[in-house]
DNA sequence: GGATCGTAATGAGGGCTATTCAACAATGCT
DNA sequence: AGCATTGTTGAATAGCCCTCATTACGATCC
């Protein structure tokens, strides 16, 4: 139409971009098939389509399509992720608690296709913690952790639990949750579910724990009473 | 060489064989190649190499690729689960508990290439509750629900849970406490991961904490000082 | 033990992929 | 205007899953 662009063949229009305008509408068709068809019907001629382009230009930008689709799944983690407040901005262990899941329900809950593309193909891969999908994920846990840590500390919470195991504990809930979601078999209520998670969270760190170590400590002490009666015995006799 | 058989092209030997033996050859083949360059190497025409047979032979034994590998997951599951106990034979409910999880830990570290076949592809597919695998998941959550219901109703536990949750606390937990070594990123005891997880499970179900081994050994030694005690006082008299 | 016939097995190729690359051409610079 | 740079093309490649017409094994019958 304007100077810079010529048609070529039949009404087809060759147009130079700057590479961050060609980079943004490869991955804004691509996400929007993701989103559409599910990660799995994605081809790369269909981005290329979708885009305007031709297959070959989108490997001048992307390595290959497993890049691409990482690279798409990042920046939907990202933008989901940017609105998570402090938790130390809402009073209350329990209320930080059920906020944080309650946040990655929603996240999971408004982006399915890309929720199930990050548990089953990126999570898994061997240069997962090369990702940024892990290091929101390890800010997400931090926040748990000092929320538990703190909880520990002012007394609230009386069990001290592995970090490892905490977090295993709530990502772990939180993704088998919306299993039955992820696979169509209907929906679910991110309140909701996020209440009941944290409701059994929150009531198994508030147990009592078991006052192991002060037996141990009155037991040694009986014992030394045993040697002494039994050394004060022996001397006598 | 026997009759029956004759040589084609060189050194191929057809042999016609019974649908038993050709789909057990092709199920080893696939099972094997799965354990070794995991499910994402596997192609057909190695599947059918190994198994000693022609691409096009497959298909007349399994519709297609997604089949084949969903039996050859379903047939390690059952096997795998083959030798899990009743746990009414096993007593108290965190022996129980913790037994199941362990058994599930086990699993997964002596087949992690075809567990995480089974987390990443079986289970978000539309028809996984049609699937062996959903079958012996569903018996396994069946003696956990028994599990927490029976101590529920003896008083063991305080806290009722809905049966929805706690199935997505421990299978949600057992999965990604796994991950790391899915990745290939280190090694995991399932004994010592088990008794973190049941003993997390099993507080926040419970009134009281569970009374593990240490208390056992304390008594132990109380009981050596009552006996030094009391040789003391025999040789005193 | 030879002919018959259902069917196991073949292997070539079709269709669809992701990916590469030499040639081309639009743009910025001088 | 000419040139160098570099974005873009489109055809070609290789590998994959899967189909199907053809081949020939081997049980059955006479």
């Amino acid at each position: 139409m304007t100077t810079g662009t010529v048609r070529k063949r039949r009404n087809r229009v060759v147009t130079r971009q700057s590479q961050d305008v060609r980079v943004a509408d490869i991955l804004k068709a691509a996400r929007e098939i993701v989103a559409e068809n599910g990660y799995e019907g994605v081809t790369v001629s269909e981005i290329a389509e979708r885009a305007g382009i031709v297959e070959g230009t989108v490997y001048r930008y992307f390595k290959n399509k497993e890049e691409l689709l990482l690279k798409v799944a990042e920046d939907w983690f990202v933008e989901s992720f940017a609105d998570l407040v402090d938790v130390s901005a809402i009073s209350g262990t329990y209320n930080k608690l059920r906020y944080l899941i309650w946040h990655s329900l929603k996240t999971i809950k408004a982006g399915p296709a890309i929720s199930r593309f990050i548990m089953t193909e990126v999570r898994p891969k061997p240069d997962y913690k090369e990702t940024a999908v892990f290091d929101i994920n390890r800010r997400y846990t931090a926040q748990i952790r000092n929320l538990f840590a703190e909880a520990i500390r002012s007394g609230e919470f009386s069990h001290d639990v592995p970090e490892r195991l905490l977090r295993d504990m709530v990502f772990g809930t939180i993704e088998h949750s919306t299993w039955r979601f992820l696979r169509g078999e209907g929906d679910f209520d991110p309140a909701e579910i996020a209440d009941e998670i944290a409701a059994v969270l929150y009531r198994g760190m508030s147990a009592k724990p078991p006052e192991d170590d002060k037996f141990s400590l009155l037991v040694d002490r009986l014992e030394k009473v045993a040697d002494r009666l039994a050394q004060d015995a022996a001397g006598k006799s």
